[in-house]
DNA sequence: TATGAAATACGTTGTGC
DNA sequence: GCACAACGTATTTCATA
């Protein structure tokens, strides 16, 4: 198993996955170490894949991606290889692609322009993943993209 | 409505939810503008809320948090007041909550230690918002937190 | 809104512990 | 693995167009 994640290590990815933009130097008086000592550390852990990247969290509805779904996905040919993440990889729309336990096989969360781009994007799923769809709209988004409990 | 995001936004909105980490000083490269005209528009999309904070992404098995689920959620009493967002907030292992259209009311993202700590957090979401649950374990990630299509 | 310049703060690397 | 120091670069503000 990969070493155990230590104190430090631990608040540093809390901190910033509360505020990915923290300078170094803030970084360092929260978890208590010098500057140099946290670079150094935020380095491994983003080469271990600890931290996997940083982004901004935007707004859908601002930048014209209003409409969210979940879109759960079953084979039609049960027979088939599981190679679905690989077909849908290249669909930019899909933001999440989740393997799951239950009557479906994945759950994926997308972001659409709108109910018309929703059903385009249904239409090239079921075809590049030969599935079929059961798809959840979602009306509102109370709150996403919280801090982990770290 | 809210005036038309222009496209040096547009740009800088996706190079930012691409790399949040990015220096303002590239930002300006890459949008093609000074890097105190990009500071002043990021800034502005910060306070208009079109950029909602920045965070890094963990990963979940390395930060000790191996088990993510779907939380669907009924109504116990369909007469209560719709207010389980609110009734929800406090508990952190809930790091997303959509109100959605179909059989259930709420989806939400989850992410715990432990089978035993699931069924104690099940069992809490069923007392705080008085409402039935309906779990689908993740078993792999394939993708998550992929760039928005803009 | 944009730019360019100036002051401050930060990132980054090397050295020694 | 950490701290300190030194250098180059980035951020941030302001004056100006």
């Amino acid at each position: 198993m990969s070493s155990a994640l230590e104190p430090v290590d631990k608040a540093i990815a809390r901190e910033l996955n509360a505020d990915g933009r923290c300078s170094f130097t803030d970084l360092a008086a929260r978890v208590g170490l010098s500057v140099s000592a946290v670079h150094q550390r935020v380095r491994r852990l983003e080469e271990r894949g600890l931290i996997k990247g940083y982004t901004a969290r935007l707004d859908g509805d601002q930048i014209g991606l209003p409409l969210t779904a979940l879109i759960s996905l079953t084979p039609t040919d049960p027979a088939a290889p599981d190679d679905y993440p690989q077909r849908l990889e290249h669909i930019r729309e899909i933001e999440a692609c989740y393997s799951v336990a239950g009557d479906e096989s994945y759950v994926l969360l997308v972001r659409v322009t709108s109910p018309r781009a929703l059903e385009e994007l249904l239409r090239q799923i079921r075809e590049v993943a030969n599935v079929s769809t059961r798809t959840t709209v979602v009306l509102s988004t109370p709150f996403e993209g919280r801090p982990a409990p770290i």
